[in-house]
DNA sequence: AAGCTGACTATGG
DNA sequence: GCCATAGCCAGCT
């Protein structure tokens, strides 16, 4: 697997939990935000690597749950959310704002 | 092999 | 503020 992929993993496995980021971030903290679109693909994959991903803490930029249809047929990413204690409304989150955790500043500060 | 698609984002009208 | 276009790159048909 490239690293790249390996490197998504790792980082989406770190959103604590409670928080959400969006592909972008990823893709930024990478080195990579023009190729935000792999993140999303990377996500797809996901469930070639060994640990578990929560992908459902990964929303685009406007904390709209875009890829609810890849965890099953039903709004199981929101149900994943909620669960957390998020507040989602029509695929969105509402508080996603504040609850955005930026990997950028998260792990390259420290 | 060439073209299309997609879990994205930024920009311009 | 919504719609259209354009980069992006890996996988699929």
């Amino acid at each position: 697997m490239s690293d790249f992929y390996q490197q998504v993993y790792e980082v989406v496995r770190q959103i604590p939990v409670g928080r959400v980021t969006s592909y972008g971030a990823i893709a930024a903290f990478l080195g990579s935000k023009q190729s935000s679109r792999m993140v999303g693909w990377a996500m797809n994959n996901a469930h070639s690597y060994p640990e578990y991903i929560p992908a459902h803490r990964v929303v685009n930029r406007n904390g709209l749950l875009t890829g609810k249809h890849h965890f099953g047929a039903g709004n199981v990413m929101q149900e994943l959310l909620e669960n957390e204690g998020f507040v989602v409304e029509d695929d969105q989150i509402l508080n996603f704002k504040e609850n955005f955790w930026d990997p950028v500043k998260e792990l390259s500060l420290d």
